[in-house]
DNA sequence: CCACTGTCTACTGTTGACAGTCTACACTCA
DNA sequence: TGAGTGTAGACTGTCAACAGTAGACAGTGG
């Protein structure tokens, strides 16, 4: 893995994970010094992070990390709905009995984690769940998306994943797609996939008890 | 403009263009040489293209063009018929009258230049018109995805907008968004455009004479 | 009082050189 | 013969130094 790379993966989880506030400047400099290499692969992390909307660059000024406000979230909670789905609407035509199996196994996994309490596990599952369905859709063009779509979902919900109010509720929230993919009911499957997006959302902006920016 | 920003712009211009065929390699010391800069915004550049997924990039061997089939173009244009027809929906609802003017005003502007025959202004105008559907929708994560597959509705248009069978056809395609916004009419709109888009799908396939990708 | 100018600082933008890595291909040794 | 081993060439990956630019701020002149 080239340094460039590693840059870039530890940049985008830093600001994903909040130790870089909206607003904050990323000097090319100081973050080469804290990584131990020169500006020409942190110039090059930089460049990518700005390509995924997480810093913006103004040339000679520098570069600084992108805030989330309501309208951004909403915006990106409606795409996700339509995308997902698509994608689960695609699933359900191509998957094979194995993949319905595959579903269930996760199904049973979050569910457990969810009664072990493990928010963090619990999170990690319902991506591994999303992220399954898209890459079972087959379309890459939806895959390519929904691969930098998901840095903002998880964005997002790093603000939130310490307040859960219920991640059982969660947990079960996804069993109904087992039923529907296994039924093939595709039209039905789509639309409570973008059901199951848009209350996530109305849940997430409720506990937005901050209308600031963050 | 920085030497980055104006060579990334050449670099996918020659692409989208066809100067480079799909597998050809982007040697960085030729490209700098041709363009009189260093290898840095070179680097820089390529790096941003292989985001766009123009080119693949294989560490110390080379970055090479990649190639279009037939399946990644259906793939695209599904995506583009999802998330188009949600920007018209969110269109109809956004829009002002004077952007309903502004629509007419552009549904003219394609029919005159379909009648005088001039190809690349229809198909021009024809981008403009799906852009600004998009913009009206003012979803900045649809505004965001959509720049990035319009770069590759461009490069598929390219092999086959020298061979359009009636642009009068095409020009006239756009005709019944006008009324349909007019009137506020969003779930019809919706499936209007997904048809548009999917019959675009299947003229541009019915004259892939080759099954080899590009 | 205010518009203008020069300088200073903190950065980024660009460069050319050097180091490292992959592939191909000739060569060795069983 | 043919599997394994060097070696050369063509690249990219990384670096450190230099060049250039935007903004801040004090000083100048009207």
């Amino acid at each position: 893995m080239t340094m460039e790379a590693q840059v870039l993966d530890r940049l985008r989880e830093a600001i994903l994970q909040g130790y870089f506030s909206a607003g904050s400047q990323l000097n090319q400099v100081k973050v080469a010094a804290q990584f131990g290499v020169s500006r020409g692969p942190v110039r090059a992390a930089i460049n990518n992070l700005e390509k995924e909307h997480l810093v913006k660059n103004i040339p000679h000024r520098g570069t600084f990390v992108t805030s989330l406000d309501k309208t951004t979230i909403q915006d990106l909670y409606h795409v996700r709905a339509i995308l997902e789905g698509y994608a689960v609407r695609r699933a359900v035509e191509c998957c094979t009995p194995e993949d319905v199996n595959k579903i269930l196994h996760l199904i049973d996994e979050i569910q457990a984690a969810a009664r072990r309490g493990e928010t963090d596990e619990v999170v990690r599952l319902d991506f591994e769940i999303h992220d399954f369905f898209v890459d079972l859709s087959g379309n890459s063009y939806l895959i390519q998306i929904w691969s930098t779509i998901k840095i903002h979902v998880r964005r997002v919900l790093f603000f939130r994943h310490h307040s859960y109010p219920d991640l059982i509720d969660l947990a079960d929230s996804h069993i109904p797609f087992y039923e529907l993919i296994k039924n093939r009911n595709a039209d039905e499957a789509a639309r409570v996939m973008e059901l199951h997006i848009t209350d996530a959302l109305k849940d997430l902006l409720e506990r937005w008890n901050v209308s600031e920016p963050i």
